[in-house]
DNA sequence: AATTAAATTTAGACAAAACTAAAAATAGGT
DNA sequence: ACCTATTTTTAGTTTTGTCTAAATTTAATT
């Protein structure tokens, strides 16, 4: 498994094509910044290998060993998140480039020992969830802030967009994973909405509030 | 600088090549498991970058860059070694599959933050120094145990084979870095030797005793 | 059903890193 | 100084992963 081949799969599968949904060679061209042609390629040597059902011009879906694999890269990236942060004082926002590399590196005990380390944590820096070793993931009943109607509570659990610049702006606002959330009132004009996080009330744009998850209260 | 550059590197490094001695392009061929022809060619991109200096038919060593570049390589195999060992609970024969491939990684931050989180060591699991940030070596007196005189006495530092069998026998004959060592008597015959290990008894053949590094006492 | 725009694939090329086989240079021995 | 064995390089090929440009298929519109 090369690390190309790894890097396709762990897109596939984020663009839903674990489900047995067919991702175009379009859309894993641009997620990956690469070109069609190159997605192609590439699609029919995953289908070779088993690991892709790949139909000319309807795009591809991952098999079982697909997903499985994917699984397993996805589960490293995030593992080494935490890793990151947990341990070596790393902030948030500068993790994930370096988890892109840490995350092709083969060796089981590795990746055991510091899931071990770590205590098995359930989510990554970004309020992401982390396989289990055989391929579980532990879904959380989250919801974007944006859709939290008025008066509902609830804590902060995850981005949605975990780039760079939105995650400087959460820290600029103080805005973190884990803090309490009240929904006061919602601008009907831009959608904009005003808060109490952690019991300060804060106004935040409809943009901020479509990218944050929140698990409510009961 | 590509991941088989950084290898090219590390070997001409390990060869001496370090010392503006030439090595020669079968002698890192045969280190690395390749064909001369393929060193040739790798000699010559080295050479374009301003890493090594190359002559055709006299081979290659390393420029200050390129020794620069390879101390880093080298500080980081030995540094995640240690972290493998002392975090992780790694052997010390696991150890160096691994970090081939940790060493790889790129992140001046990550590597700083393992250094500060192992206590900045200065040594790996096999006795071998680690470079500083700055390209600084810390050199140990020692010697190999079989050039040690008669009733000399020492500390166990380290290991010059430091392959998977080598080291399991270590073990398995409680011998470790740390151990106090006594030289009782020399065999004319075959070289082997009789000396104290943590005050017991026990007798070593010349194949072993020339591939353990000891401190002498004074 | 025919036309056309968009998506997708094919064909051909390229760079990196390796290899094999042939050619060239070096070094040792007479 | 010449011959020869060894070392080293060159030339040409392969594999992986990418690209561009051209051809093909699909899907939408009339
Ligand atoms: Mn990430
Ligand atoms: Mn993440
Ligand atoms: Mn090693
Ligand atoms: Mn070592």
């Amino acid at each position: 498994m090369t690390r190309s081949e790894e890097n396709y799969l762990k897109t596939i599968f984020h663009l839903g094509g674990g489900d047995s949904k067919s991702i175009t060679t379009n859309a894993i061209a641009e997620q990956m910044e690469t070109k069609p042609s190159s997605v192609t390629d590439m699609a029919k040597k995953l289908s070779e290998k088993g690991l892709v059902d790949y139909v000319r011009y309807q795009g591809v879906s991952l098999t079982g060993a697909g997903v499985k694999t994917a699984l397993s890269i996805i589960r490293k990236h995030r593992l080494w998140e935490v890793f990151l942060v947990e341990k070596l004082d790393f902030t948030w926002d500068e993790v994930h480039e370096v988890a892109e590399q840490l995350e092709h590196i083969k060796s089981e005990k590795l990746i055991d020992k510091i899931d071990e380390l770590l205590e098995f944590p359930k989510y990554d820096p970004h309020g992401d969830p982390i396989p289990t070793k055989d391929g579980k993931f532990q879904e959380r009943d989250e919801k974007l802030l944006s859709e939290m109607p008025i008066n509902s509570k609830g804590i902060c659990v995850g981005v949605k967009d975990s780039s760079v610049p939105f995650l400087k702006f959460l820290d600029k606002n103080k805005i973190a994973l884990g803090n309490t959330i009240k929904v006061m009132d919602k601008e009907d004009f831009d959608n904009s909405l005003r808060i109490q996080m952690e019991g300060k009330e804060m106004r935040i744009s409809h943009q901020i509030a479509s990218n944050l998850y929140v698990k409510k209260n009961d």
